[in-house]
DNA sequence: CAACTTAGTGATAAGCATTATCATTACTGG
DNA sequence: CCAGTAATGATAATGCTTATCACTAAGTTG
């Protein structure tokens, strides 16, 4: 799934912006495999530790630019920094580990449809939902520290 | 639904805090009807157009105090500050409006059963989660001024 | 019921993520 | 290759929230 330069030249243009050196590598960073969901200050030491020197204002600025040119999706949970992750399309929601941080995926097109349901039953018409589910994660280190289930939200 | 400052006093007191002077008046602002959900400033300039001298710092802390003491719980949308409402055990989801900020309440019982049926497939333990539906509301005003319906989140 | 002990308050400073400013630099079209 | 405009990066500013700390008041004890 790596691409090259060039690839990410033309995404940037045709999303109307030109395609300069931060541009093309913040999005090679989000077209590698593996990192999936990253805030503005990962994408920043990400890319020092790649030999880049980009400026973290830069790095705001393009992750915006670029969630508006819906190359990148962002999403909040609940750590207080936005993170953003390729836009490949397909809708999907989060499981987020309380412990180690850890993000899942998941798509459920019954949770959808009760969702657009739910909107139209109160005359709301739908742009956009957040969901999250909050929970220890399986891996065992996680487990062996897990806490007291679900409460009220 | 309005009830008096000693019942406050004694929810305060069961929840291990003391019963003073800004957090009677903090609680009892929740329980008033009409005002679901407030941030931190919202309840400030309550206070402050009630007569009331209490710092944003108190406001803050009691606040919190509250949420862990499960008096009131919080949420974050996508605005940028916390908004809080009071815990009346029922859990329930929200939809807000994208235009004037309104807020409405829901609960899907379905949607939360498929909730916990993915959190169980993927081994995850479920703490918490949050599901917010931004949208238009059916409020003339706001339709009046609508944008594209929902793209991918 | 008065002194006491400790927690709570409020003004302000500090912290953290994010956005705005602005002089300098670098894309792109001609 | 050059001009013109948009982008960059350092830093200041903003907005929300938390920490600090001297002072005050709640609840307790004699």
């Amino acid at each position: 799934m790596n691409r090259s330069a060039s690839d990410n030249a033309s995404d940037i243009h045709s999303s109307g912006l030109k395609a300069t050196w931060p541009r093309i590598r913040i999005l090679r960073l989000f077209q590698q495999t593996g990192v999936r969901h990253l805030s503005a200050e990962d994408v920043y030491r990400a890319l020092i530790a790649d030999g880049e020197e980009i400026g973290l204002a830069t790095i705001y600025r393009v992750l915006t630019q670029f969630e508006q040119a819906r190359l990148l999706s962002r999403h909040h949970f609940d750590s207080g920094k936005a993170v953003y992750e390729l836009n490949e399309g397909q809708h999907h929601d989060h499981l987020v580990c309380v412990i180690c941080g850890r993000v899942e995926e998941f798509c459920d097109p019954e949770i959808e449809r009760l969702q657009h349901q739910v909107a139209e039953r109160r005359g709301f018409q739908l742009r956009d939902h957040a969901l999250s589910l909050y929970g220890v994660c399986s891996d065992p280190a996680c487990q062996a520290r897990h806490g007291k289930p679900e409460g009220g939200d």
